[in-house]
DNA sequence: GAATGTCAACGACAATCTTCGTACGAAGCC
DNA sequence: GGCTTCGTACGAAGATTGTCGTTGACATTC
């Protein structure tokens, strides 16, 4: 058998990812994992089948996935989890748009879209929450 | 007097900022302006005279930023608004890390960093100031 | 076993980004 | 006038991204 997860050292700068890098994690985060052929699917088959794989070879490259072997195929996984990547997008957009500011961030963000009132009421109650964690410390 | 303020025309892409662009544009939008060396300046002067200035003129020719002359130097001064291009940032983030949800957006925001009451306090009324504006309708 | 289809690997290519070195012009100084 | 200094403009070099075409390895099918 022969199901290890080949990938690339994650060394030291985890840096962000671009456009096209970002369309394809996104695939991967939202369906767990993904063939070349099943990526370039998702992504509406606008771009050519050795496109998808070279960005692949690329993201493992750089740790962000990895890959094992499927039959023929290759089957890719993501390496770093949506929510870390997440965080790290978002403490850039806040130190280096909002000023540090997640007031100023989260003011834009219900600016920008409309929101439910379960929406809503769900947001409060994450804050609510960490308002109760914040306390009890 | 020739207190024009030349630009770039803004054209249809708006794309996102790379990181160094980011950071040029986070001194403009801190300071509201800034020549040359006050840029590098605000940047620990960990790059190059000439590099500020080109990546200035290069964030010009895309209509991030305009200049005007100031004595012998340039003044730059940001064209896009800070909450416009993070607005922007955070749609990418949304939907392509998200999927969607600014609720988990949300939720990772308030666990990665350590809010004050106060901090709180402010951003629940923030949601509440969307909510009676969304009921108002 | 020859043709066809599937798939990864390799390398090429253009487009950025980011970094500067160098050149060039204008202002001030001796 | 000539020198130095301050500042922009130009262009080049290396790295990375994003796009594929082509090739070659295997399987499948006739």
């Amino acid at each position: 058998m022969e199901s290890k997860v080949y990938s690339a050292e994650e060394s030291g700068g985890p840096k962000g990812f671009t456009d096209r890098e970002l369309d394809i994690m996104s695939v991967l985060w939202r369906e767990g994992s993904g063939t070349v052929v099943e990526v370039r699917g998702a992504l509406g088959e606008e771009v050519g089948y050795t496109t998808v794989l070279k960005m692949l070879q690329i993201l493992e490259e750089k740790g962000a996935v990895g890959h094992e072997r499927e039959g023929r195929a290759y089957r890719y996984y993501p390496l770093v989890e949506s929510v870390r990547a997440g965080g790290r997008a978002l403490s850039r957009i806040v130190n280096k748009i909002f000023h540090g500011s997640a007031e100023r961030l989260l003011a834009t963000l219900v600016e920008d879209r409309e929101f439910t009132a379960e929406e809503i009421a769900r947001m409060r109650a994450i804050l609510d929450r960490a308002k109760r964690r914040r306390d009890a410390e």
